[in-house]
DNA sequence: AGGTTACGTTTACAGTTGTAAACTCAAGTC
DNA sequence: GACTTGAGTTTACAACTGTAAACGTAACCT
């Protein structure tokens, strides 16, 4: 079954620590604590935390290297950044996604590449976008008469 | 000092609730447990949970009236929905973002004129967008090599 | 070999969340 | 007026989180 265990969860407090992972692809967990503990004001003993929990999550793999672990990130940093925001947008009102997204649009900075990929993807979707997307905050058959 | 309080946090589970009275933009919680009931398996009890712990947050008013009460909103919609994603991405590698956001579009429904407005959005952004965005997965200083 | 380090594990503890039963009382009914 | 009903409140309880101390033990130094 391949790699698959997307479905773990990170909270907050654990994603600082896989983007350290992902970040440096490997590490052991004296880098981890002295690189967040530059970032936070976590005691090492809740960095030592955050990763056993991600560990025992399947988020994290390690390796036995002497004495102590290599950590290595279990699934994907794109993916688990996709899953994140996609659950969050999933949970609103079709209707007012869009409006949320232009909003946070305008103040993320991203560069040029990305603003640039995100016309074409857009651009490719403006043709087959639908002409309205309703409110699907009630059951279905009942109006959400969200408009005004 | 004014309506404020922005700062509520509200869980999956609450913003189902949030969704139908900021959609019949006051209700009594008859009308809610019913229509929860529909979309959900949750028990009467179980929203009833929900409602008062919105009304303890602030996110929900109640006015009197008659034997039961009439509840609306205390936070603007789309206000919590530009929190909650401006939260969430901004906990993502900064260089990342931009990836992320693209596959969210991908994958989600929207109306031509959101779409339409998306790209305005991103041509106004594109003359000032900085040529490169770098990580900021480690801590000032450490060059975040994410790279490839 | 004995002491010191330090890594990973165990235990702790309060707050939030999902889920729900039980209870209190005022309003409506007969 | 007694009885029923239902809205809101209290209590419950396990899992997950944030935060961290304490501990066991293998490796390292002298």
């Amino acid at each position: 079954m391949a790699t698959a265990e997307l479905a773990v969860t990170i909270s907050d407090a654990e994603w600082r620590v896989m983007r350290i992972v992902w970040t440096l692809k490997e590490t052991d967990s004296r880098t981890i604590i002295d690189l967040l503990e530059q970032q936070h004001d976590w005691k090492p003993a809740t960095i030592k935390t955050l990763i056993g929990r991600l560990v025992k999550k399947g988020a994290l793999a390690t390796t036995k290297q002497g004495r102590q672990f290599i950590y290595t990130p279990l699934i994907p940093e794109q993916a688990a950044m996709d899953t994140a925001l996609t659950n969050e947008i999933s949970q609103m009102c079709a209707m007012h996604r869009g409006t949320a997204i232009a909003h946070v649009l305008e103040d993320t900075e991203m560069s040029r590449a990305d603003v640039q990929n995100l016309i074409d993807v857009l651009a490719k979707k403006l043709p087959t976008a639908p002409e309205s997307v309703h409110c699907d905050c009630l059951p279905d058959g009942c109006e959400g008469s969200c408009a005004e």
